[in-house]
DNA sequence: AGCACGCCGACT
DNA sequence: GTCGGCGTGCTC
């Protein structure tokens, strides 16, 4: 009997995108399953691909074999192949992109392709110097030379051979350590033979009576003795000890330590929202919970509650974590509460590193994943339960094909496990609470805060007031004081600054020239660190100028306010205090970020001074004060979810005050003090704002009322750019109904990046069964033109950027 | 995505 | 007359 694997190549492209089948050797059959990866021939070169089902027919009357196995055991789970289907048709993305969005990127194959010397005779004089080192040669390092053409006909003649190579980018760690090969008595009888002057080995053979070891790092285990190899290798030779290379995983977490933590007793408002939590457990139903509980109410322990409970059953547990609050925090509760049952994966981790977290959940080593947006597809089997924090965060939707939610994976794969889903968040976004209110989505509500503090007092400063009244400083009068105040009696402070939508740009004060990016169409942000100009699309770097370049004048000025100037008036204001900076420029090295935020922890400076990334999950008992500085450079921005995320921000910035015992309090510096988010907001009044904004998204027709599909299409020129929006536009139009509502063709927000132009198209959609078609033949349409004119055409499913 | 095949313009 | 431009189509 033959059988043939069904094998989806590693070809990202529209003709590829499907099941080619291949001749599983009989060495293999009975072995090779669905979810594993293999090498296949496809046409004149070997590549990856991933076994989809294995059969005894087929329909194609000549098939090639099968090259090599990758795997021995399937990569992939038969759900997560099923989801991938599932993530392929929602985001109109090709199979092969699906399946390697679920794997950590070390298991992405590269390919090289080599040129191998056969007959080193038989090369002309000229090409020798190429295989003086060894008999093969990176086709690269040929090609494009002036050898080109006889290296063709070489080929042909049999002198040189074209070699393809499927490399995994994998790296395993290794140690090398020492195992015992034989028992006590033995050792005991080994120490009469040997020498009593192999003073060494004896201290060797003591070491394992003594300790009753039975494998040992040899590293250590040469310190630890303070002898040297050849001890060692003696002992190896009587077949006493065995050495050996052993796997271990690169353990980011490994030099810490983490207290065992015990389930704390539950407050009646976290008693009530885990018990219908609990309950969908226990009855293995598929429920979607939103967890509304305001910052500080005590939302982790309910989910690590939930969690042991799911562990109990023999279940797994799947937590998303935004990337930005991954800090040790969180991941410190979970691994002192769980123990070694917790794998981490987030970015800050090396590729090594995620891979290895990953192989922990793979090899069911683990029983917890907490992690960021991708840990989603973590492949367990068991799922007992999935938790999103901080549902609203943006980190959660991938702004790359496959253009995915998080939330959305969670939901489907909730179904799958027939498992709870909880959302959590003190701000949900208006589509989560939007489905809560209507009933599906279960909502729990936990408005008080676990410690006996209330919700921090937020006082709203105008600064257009501070400025009328001779104050050009970017802290108010107010805000000032209290930080004064907090000095003196030696609590922290955190101060936020939004620098999203403005960055610290150079502006000619006489005639409003902004320095801008050549190849995008941006403004420039100063570096202070380099002294440069930097372009934060595409990289460009320019050197700072004096004088502007469009009128010559010297009132050439730095705008906007930056972290690192904040800090220099900080320093001026406040001489004594001790200021901690986090933004880009201080965490970007590894665990950069994690070390400062411990230093503000063990209270070795008074203010902790950031960006976005200090505004979640901070938990900081001595912090009484938080001051906005620019709460509404967001509200500026072209987005119709500015106002939403505006909101949420300051809510979660004000929420990282006063979480224990100390009364807290928030400043909010601001231009629109008149505004309903920054109102809300300073009101800790979540309802009334997700009614005054549901009721503006209804009348613009905005989510939730309405989905979104955003098509966005990049060229080098502009005329191109918007005669393919257009027609793509017109398309649309006459393929869906008269309810969708369709905009475009207009620019983008940024409407040239990296010398591409770029133009949109939103179509605004209530239920179009049309929709996904349509769009797939948008794509299939230029897809000819994606190659030949490098047109791209990108198309995103409920996008959350709208640029 | 690569790569081969194949059909038209500008050179040895 | 050939070389080589890149349009078209295929890869089990």
């Amino acid at each position: 009997m033959t059988y043939y694997a069904s094998v989806i190549v590693d070809v990202p492209a529209k003709q590829t995108d499907r099941a080619f089948d291949y001749e599983i050797p009989a060495k293999w059959h009975g072995f090779i399953q669905p979810g594993m990866r293999v090498n296949v021939p496809f046409g004149p070169r070997q590549i990856q691909g991933f076994v989809v089902e294995v059969k005894d027919n087929t329909t194609i009357p000549k098939t090639r074999p099968i090259t090599s196995l990758i795997d021995i055991q399937p990569i992939l789970t038969p759900e997560l192949m099923r989801l991938a289907d599932w993530l392929r048709d929602y985001t109109l993305c090709f199979t092969i992109s699906a399946y390697q969005a679920m794997l950590p990127a070390a298991l992405k194959a590269k390919y090289e392709k080599w040129l191998i010397a056969t007959d080193l005779g038989g090369v002309p004089a000229e090409l020798q110097p190429f295989f003086h080192a060894s008999n093969r040669v990176k086709f690269e390092e040929m090609a494009g030379t002036s050898h080109f053409k006889t290296i063709k006909q070489l080929i042909e003649e049999d002198v040189l051979e074209v070699y393809y190579e499927v490399k995994d980018k994998l790296s395993k760690k290794t140690r090398r350590v020492m195992e015992l090969q034989v028992s006590k008595e033995a050792l005991l009888k080994a120490k009469e033979k040997i020498s009593a002057r192999a003073a060494a080995q004896h201290k060797l053979l003591d070491f394992f009576l003594e300790t009753n070891t039975e494998k040992i790092d040899k590293k250590t285990l040469l310190e630890e003795l303070q002898i040297g190899t050849s001890a060692i290798g003696a002992l190896v030779k009587l077949g006493i000890l065995k050495e050996k290379d052993e796997e271990i995983y690169r353990d980011p977490y490994e030099n810490r330590e983490f207290k065992k933590s015990q389930a704390l007793s539950l407050t009646q408002q976290q008693q009530e929202a885990i018990i219908p939590i609990l309950h969908s457990i226990e009855q293995h139903t598929h429920e979607a919970f939103v967890m509304f509980g305001v910052t500080g109410s005590g939302k982790t322990e309910v989910y690590m509650q939930a969690v042991d409970a799911v562990l109990k059953q023999g279940k797994e547990a799947i937590v998303l974590v935004p990337e930005i609050a991954l800090t040790p925090q969180m991941v410190n509760r979970f691994k002192s509460r769980f123990g070694s049952d917790v794998a981490v994966m987030h970015s800050g981790l090396g590729m090594g590193e995620k891979y290895d977290e990953w192989r922990k959940i793979h090899r069911k080593e683990v029983k917890v994943v907490v992690g960021a947006r991708s840990a989603i597809f973590a492949p367990f089997e068991n799922v007992g339960i999935i938790i999103i924090d901080e549902e609203h965060e943006t980190s959660y939707k991938q702004e790359d094909t496959p253009r995915y939610h998080a939330r959305d994976i969670a939901l489907e794969r909730g179904r799958y496990h027939q498992c709870p889903v909880v959302l959590g968040s003190a701000t949900p976004t208006l589509e989560t609470f939007a489905r809560a209110s209507k009933g599906v989505y279960k909502l729990l509500t936990m408005d008080k805060r676990m410690s006996e503090q209330g919700m921090p007092s937020v006082e709203i400063v105008d600064m257009r007031e501070e400025l009328r009244e001779g104050n050009r400083s970017m802290f108010s009068r107010s805000l000032l004081e209290k930080l004064q105040t907090r000095l003196e009696r030696g609590e922290q402070s955190v101060l936020f600054l939004n620098k999203r939508g403005y960055s610290s740009f150079v502006m000619c004060r006489d005639c409003g020239y902004v320095v801008e990016c050549p190849h995008c169409d941006i403004s420039l942000t100063y570096h202070r660190s380099s002294n440069q100009m930097k372009c934060h699309y595409c990289g460009y770097e320019e050197p700072v100028r004096s004088t502007c370049p469009s009128c010559d004048s010297e009132h050439f000025r730095f705008f906007g306010t930056g972290t690192q100037k904040v800090e220099e008036e900080l320093t001026k204001l406040l001489p004594h205090a001790r200021v901690i900076r986090m933004d880009v420029d201080t965490t970007s090295r590894k665990g950069s970020h994690e070390k400062l935020l411990q230093q503000f922890g063990d209270r070795k400076a008074d203010i902790l001074l950031g960006t976005q990334m200090i505004a979640k999950g901070l938990d900081f008992p001595y912090v009484t004060l938080v001051g906005v500085l620019t709460a509404d450079t967001m509200l500026n921005v072209p987005d119709f979810r500015s106002s939403e995320k505006t909101f949420q921000l300051l809510t979660q910035v004000s929420g990282r005050a006063g979480r224990h015992e100390l009364a807290g309090e928030v400043v909010v510096q601001t231009y629109s003090p008149e505004h309903y988010s920054v109102e809300l907001a300073g009101t800790h009044n979540y309802l009334d704002f997700y009614q005054k904004e549901m009721q503006i998204r209804k009348l613009h027709q905005y989510p939730p009322f309405y989905f979104l599909a955003l098509v966005t299409v990049t060229h080098q020129e502009l005329t191109k750019v918007v005669t393919v929006t257009e027609k793509i536009t017109n398309f649309l139009n006459m393929q869906l109904s008269d309810e969708a509502v369709i905009l475009g063709p207009v620019a983008s927000p940024i409407a040239r990046i990296k010398d591409r132009y770029r133009y949109q198209c939103i179509i605004k959609y209530k239920r179009e069964p049309n929709l996904h078609e349509a769009l797939k033949t948008v794509i299939e349409k230029y897809q000819t033109q994606m190659d030949q004119e490098k047109l791209a055409v990108h198309i995103d499913l409920n996008p959350y950027m709208l640029m």
